[in-house]
RNA sequence: GGGCGUUUAGCUCAGCGGGAGAGCGCUACCUUCACACGGUAGAUGUCACAGGUUCAAAUCCUGUAACGCCCA
């Protein structure tokens, strides 16, 4: 046992026990070692990343669950690592090259791509080194990166696997394309969000009708109206019956356009007539080819119009929109124009506005990879948590569709797709090929395209332990056990790697699937760099401490409900640990005991006295809690149940309770004390430790624990003795509910001190009127403790008494407690105070003797309900009675005067 | 347009069929020999609204409103 300082200092201890767990290796999986295995893998942040309050939140999540099963003996693996967020990074280094005047064009592709991995060689431990920080135990022996080569060959192998199951093609559809990143987005990386934007209404000429003959058509881009090779009204549309088979005009360009039918026209959007431009509109694209109408590309893949645009080319899309409505409104072309909001695509990367644009692109087809994934959520073999996320994860399988995973970058998994130039053979290859399987050509060349980040982070679960290859690791630890992340990542990560699972592994990837909130600031924004108002872990790491910051968000994070922030809410997990430092002081104060065997205390039954018995019965009951809500992933409740038996049970009663023995002459009480008060501490250190590793490791080695274990990281997880377990020990439960009891009597009687404004230290006398012999005789023996805890120099227990006089008194549940103190009591306010609570109990009584009259509720209502209700009863006549009894003493007394 | 979630003390949120709770804040007293990042005591609620089911509803059902999220 050393010496515990006086306040805990946080840095030091951090980086000693960190660096120390490493060097033991106890963050390490050895699947040689057997067992049953408890694995998670990471959430892979994003390479660039820094951390934010969003990562402390999950990876802490994650913490617990494995510090937590690591300590009940499970062979536990976190496989930690990054993925190489292609957009991102690529934006980053451009970024950086742009200051230096560069283009990654100057550079060349090699050059380009050499230069990211130098950027990731300085940059990229960051985010891994943060997390250190928060003490993730992390197995950093396996950590990976999606671009490691294992990873690359992973993503090689699946890609030619698809594409020879016929899974993968290429074609010219409309995609999602980011002008700004010049890149193919997939659905999901385009993030639509509400834009007030305006509804334009067009007059398109009718061909060889008069002047005045026009049509409406209806646009919230107008400078598509370039690409235009038809308007389309509904078929079923009356008004419009008549235009069917005529041309329009359409304005500025003159081109002729067809009136054709489609069903897909809403007759209800704008005029019920639309325009149809197949290269700009993935709707208009479909119609295009039921129609079979031309196809005009307007714009270039920077975002500006071409040379299709006539007058516009060159022109960016934007201005170009603003040019040609005042063209359009000079010509008269211009009807009117509607407020219109809708709902605008924007690149999850760079936010510029997405443009549907029509490309040949790679895409994966979903609906026979989804099959299977659907079926594993649906039988329960996976499950969500909270379950109502599977609904979510169902809806999205069942509508989906395929994933365009090319995008026209550098840094990424090059598609390993081979063109021979020679006889046209295109093909899929494992390997880099040197000539063409088909003629032996020499002149072949690779798709210059690379893949969707996303298509390696599907893997994740299995690539990260070597796979294709088999493996020990993969063998042990596949399927994992629990994934930890966020709401929006279920489509873009969750679902596919589900269906990666099913497809590569033919199994599922994990059983559990907990999805966490989202941390929000103090009046609800999401986080974000952008608003400027995210609140830095590290920052809160520095300012208090990272257990404060662990256990603050678990208290916070109720089960998928987001959370919402400010500094000062890390007070609470700071306070707490304050507290448990403190009372590790306390004890340390009085003695050097020796510590106990912890799985076999051997308390002495003579000596425990109804204090002890009673702790040790709400530190099992505790016990069960916390691993019950570990088990239903209910953090929130984890870190309340400990908060509560530590600060309250444990501090406020049990170590004020044992003052006076400490501080008293008895040693054999005295050793008996501290037995208890260690065997309660150390345990409750162990239930503590998932949610603050730190301290708790300083605290077991300043205790003197070590002797148990080295270290508390891998201490057994404490196992929670039932009544009987219990009984062995000599805990009785009619003495615990005798001590619950006794809680109340010393609040009552704290209420009478504060009542009569006494100074706390002033000592008073007090009179108890046990209501039964039992209370009588367990009073009498705990006249100390309680004298102690309302600072009473003289204390009488007696089941007779009969107070000489008026004094101020009160009703608990061991019976009343008379308070007699010098000069003059106020007995009318005495009686009024006494009628106050007289009327409360009434109020009750007569609110539980109405249920217990009423014969509905006696016939219906389960047998514990009435009796839980009966016994409530008689607790408020017996009170009744003696606050009737108190009252009129009291009276009597007054009247006496 | 479809779906989901939230609405409980001044604030942040638990509770989700049988006695309205926690943390913070607030008020009063207290620097007592673990802890003022502390102690003791106290005040505070038509549990969003309207119907319904039930012996019993903050809790279940239906509808309404406000806010938030996701999908189209």
């Amino acid at each position: 046992m050393s010496e515990l300082s006086k306040t805990y200092e946080s840095r030091d201890v951090e980086q000693k026990w960190y660096a120390w767990w490493m060097e033991k290796g106890y963050f390490h999986g050895r699947p040689e070692a057997g067992g049953t295995p408890y694995c998670i893998v990471i959430p892979p942040p994003n390479v660039t990343g820094i951390l934010h309050m969003g990562h402390a939140l999950n990876n802490t999540i994650q913490d617990v669950l494995i510090r937590w099963r690591r300590m009940q003996g499970y062979n536990v693996c976190w496989v930690p690592g990054t993925d190489h967020a292609g957009i991102a990074t690529q934006n980053v280094v451009e970024k950086q090259l742009h200051k230096e005047g560069k283009t990654r064009d100057d550079l060349g592709r090699e050059a380009f791509v050499e230069r990211v991995w130098q950027w990731r060689e300085e940059y990229g431990n960051t985010i891994k080194n943060q997390l250190m920080k928060i003490g993730a135990s992390c197995d950093w022996e396996r950590e990976r990166f999606t671009m490691d080569e294992g990873l690359s060959r992973a993503v090689t192998e699946v890609f030619v696997h698809l594409y020879e199951k016929g899974l993968i093609y290429r074609g010219n559809y409309i995609i999602n394309w980011c002008p700004r990143c010049q890149t193919a987005l997939s659905d999901e990386e385009s993030e639509h969000r509400p834009v007030d934007g305006k509804l334009y209404y067009l007059r398109y000429p009718i061909k060889g009708g008069k002047k005045k003959d026009y049509v409406l058509v209806a646009t919230t881009r107008p400078e598509t109206m370039l690409g235009d090779t038809a308007v389309a009204i509904n078929p079923r549309d009356d008004r419009y019956r008549h235009l069917v088979g005529k041309t329009v005009i359409l304005p500025i360009l003159n081109r002729e356009l067809l009136v054709v039918e489609d069903d897909f026209v809403d007759p209800e959007f704008g005029t019920g007539v639309v325009k149809v431009t197949p290269a700009h509109d993935p709707n208009d694209f479909e119609m295009g080819q039921r129609h079979d109408l031309p196809v005009i590309n307007v714009m270039t893949e920077d975002g500006k119009m071409n040379e299709e645009a006539g007058p516009y080319h060159g022109m960016d899309r934007f201005e170009c929109r603003e040019k040609l409505l005042a063209r359009l409104k000079e010509e008269g072309a211009l009807d009117h124009i509607e407020e219109h909001d809708h709902s605008v695509g924007h690149c999850y990367r760079c936010d510029a506005v997405v443009e549907p644009r029509l490309s040949p692109q790679w895409f994966v087809k979903m609906k026979p990879l989804a099959r299977p994934a659907l079926e594993v959520v649906k039988e329960g073999r996976i499950q969500f948590m909270p379950e109502r996320w599977t609904k979510v994860y169902s809806e999205w399988m069942e509508n989906i569709r395929d994933w365009c995973i090319s995008r026209q970058i550098w840094w990424g998994h090059r598609i390993p797709v081979f063109y021979c130039d020679t006889c046209g053979h295109q093909w899929a290859d494992r390997d880099v090929p040197t000539s063409c399987p088909a003629c032996a050509g020499q002149q072949i060349r690779q798709d210059e395209d690379v893949l969707d980040t996303w298509f390696s982070s599907w893997l994740w679960p299995f690539s990260v332990f070597g796979w294709p290859q088999k493996s020990a690791d993969l063998d042990f630890y596949y399927p994992t056990n629990t994934l930890v992340t966020a709401p929006e990542i279920i489509f873009f990560w969750v679902a596919r790697m589900v269906m990666a699972g099913m497809e590569c592994m033919e199994e599922i990837p994990f059983t559990h699937v907990y999805i966490h909130g989202t941390v929000r600031d103090e009046i609800g924004r999401k986080m974000s760099k952008s608003l400027g108002n995210s609140i830095d872990p590290l920052t809160i790491v520095e300012k208090y401490n990272a257990d404060a910051l662990r256990f603050s968000l678990m208290m916070l994070a109720a089960t998928g409900t987001d959370i919402q922030l400010s500094d000062e809410k890390f007070e609470l997990g700071r306070n707490f640990g304050t507290k448990m430092w403190n009372a590790a002081r306390f004890m340390q104060m009085h003695g050097a005991q020796a510590p106990v065997d912890f799985a076999d205390p051997q308390f002495d039954v003579e000596l425990l006295s109804a204090d002890d018995q009673h702790i040790l019965a709400k530190l099992h009951e505790t016990i069960s809690t916390c691993t019950e809500n570990l088990e239903r992933f209910r953090f929130n409740d984890l870190s309340r149940s400990i908060y509560e038996f530590c600060w309250h049970q444990f501090c406020d009663w049990y170590v004020e309770y044992a003052k006076p023995i400490l501080y008293g002459e008895d040693e054999a009480r005295k050793a008996q004390v501290l037995k208890v008060m260690h065997y309660v501490y150390s345990n409750a250190l162990r239930l503590l430790h998932p949610l603050m590793p730190f301290m708790t490791e300083e605290l077991w080695h300043g205790m003197g624990y070590t002797q148990l274990c080295e270290s508390i990281m891998i201490a057994p997880w404490p196992e929670a003795r039932d009544d009987d377990g219990l009984a062995e020990w000599g805990v009785r439960p009619a003495v615990v509910s005798y001590v619950d009891a006794k809680h109340d009597l010393i609040r009552v009687a704290r209420q009478l001190r504060s009542d009569y404004g006494l100074a706390p230290r002033q000592e008073i006398e007090l009179l108890l009127r046990p209501s039964n012999e039992n209370y009588e005789r367990q009073l009498a023996a705990d006249r100390d403790s309680i004298a102690s805890l309302l600072c009473a120099e003289s204390i009488t227990v007696d089941r007779a008494l009969t107070p000489p006089r008026a004094m101020p008194s009160a009703i608990s549940q061991l019976g009343a407690v008379y308070m007699p103190v010098d000069g003059l009591i106020d007995v009318t306010a005495e009686i009024q105070k006494l009628s106050g609570q007289k009327e409360k109990v009434d109020a009750e009584l007569n609110k539980v003797t109405r249920k217990l009259g009423n014969m509905d509720f006696i016939n219906k209502a389960p047998a514990h309900v009435i009796e839980i209700q009966e016994s409530r009863k008689k607790d408020l006549l017996e009170k009744a009675d003696k606050l009737d009894k108190l009252i009129e003493t009291l009276s009597e007394c007054a009247s006496g005067e």
